[in-house]
DNA sequence: GCAAAAGTGTTCTGTCTACACCCATGT
DNA sequence: ACATGGGTGTAGACAGAACACTTTTGC
């Protein structure tokens, strides 16, 4: 119809989030060309002509992250004809929960984590992008526990319960959380307790059946 | 970096859902190209270089049906590579609730109504667009009133109940139903009542203060 | 006067909230 | 023995579900 349409590009771009240092962070690459030069940016790149969006996805996170068995899910397309000052970029936006504890993040200058809370000077429309992300998890969080995705597979319940406190921005009951959780579909208690670092051990629990509420959920396994 | 990528093409496609007959029907259009000649779409376009998303959606639906104050939300973006059997084509989906009383859809055969129970075999992946449309219309309904969007301006409760109920595909409690309604933000009774064309006449209400609670809602005021 | 839809309250149940003390361990 | 985080129960408020009869009108 409108040829001169095929000027698009599209790209992926991935809000990676992690717990790190009691703080909700998200992975940021600095740009190494114009635009934005030198700016901050969440990582991403063009889909290519093989890959669905969803694998576009995956790839980018594999590149930045060496990660591949997490929680990825669509977040939304901003596609405003000023959001690329150059050229006509529409993004699919991901964003991704992983464990700290999995991640291989080159540790170069150009690629790091910053606090949600505190973040610099960003390209694009990467701030919004941010933001809606958050927004998004919270909503996530209320209605199913993604946070085991941001810990460990052996996990306390006040680890857990600090997770959702650094996302929701909220303290939490301890009882009334606990009460709620141990009803949660797929929660397993150990007989495992941690390593005693601080004072009395805490129970172990995991998590092994995974069920999602969300509707457009992906659960990346290994060689999807 | 992959300048191959600049032969995507990038669409919209919405998702038109209206209550006509006690049913929740969808807008499609018959298609008169390959691919999928003759087959029903729902109506959609590409992008074009000067207008965002939201503004290729209320393009394509002003087109189709010069509606241009409705209720219209990104619904998720589809990029198999295989979803267009020619080209590489990713879409960006909406959807859309009108009031039945707002369309002018022009009357041919080449565009109509279709109750979503009952759909014809339709082009590309436009069935799986649809259903999931269906989804988040139920999800928007458990939050907020949208339903008022497919009503008349004024309007029973009696008929806003029906709207609830074909939606949700279940019966409600009139009682319980009232009593949650007549709560809600923006709901206004008037000192109007139903031309008794049956029984009894039934007052009517409208919706004044527009608080909608999803997220990424757009609201599609005219001339914008 | 009767058929048909409008309108209206109460009870029960389950869920969310608020809240304070004892327990197990390391030092 | 004490400091530290782990672990537990109950009472009140609130929201959702079940449920049946009276009212108003057209015919």
């Amino acid at each position: 119809m409108f040829n001169e349409i095929k000027t698009h590009e599209i790209t992926v771009d991935i809000v990676i989030l992690t717990i790190r240092n009691n703080a909700l962070q998200v992975l940021l690459v600095k740009r190494n060309n114009e635009p934005f030069k030198d700016k901050w940016a969440i990582p991403g790149g063009y889909v290519r002509m093989s890959e669905n969006l969803d694998e576009a996805a995956i790839r980018v996170l594999k590149e930045k992250t060496n990660v591949d068995n997490i929680y990825l899910e669509q977040l939304y397309t901003f596609g405003d004809p000023l959001r690329h000052p150059v050229s006509r970029v529409i993004t699919c936006a991901y964003f991704a929960l992983i464990r700290d504890e999995d991640i291989e993040v080159a540790s170069t200058p150009d690629i790091g984590w910053h606090k949600v809370s505190d973040l610099p000077p960003l390209a694009f429309d990467h701030a919004e992008i941010i933001q809606y992300s958050l927004k998004r998890t919270r909503e996530r969080l209320e209605m199913c526990p993604v946070a085991y995705q941001l810990l460990n597979e052996k996990f306390t319940l006040t680890e857990m319960q600090k997770a959702y406190e650094i996302i929701m921005e909220k303290k939490l009951d301890k009882r009334n959380f606990r009460k709620k959780v141990i009803t949660t579909e797929g929660l397993r208690e150990l007989n495992e307790f941690s390593k005693s670092t601080s004072k009395r051990p805490a129970r172990l629990y995991t998590f092994d059946s995974i069920k999602l509420n969300s509707k457009r959920a992906h659960f990346i396994k290994k060689g999807e």
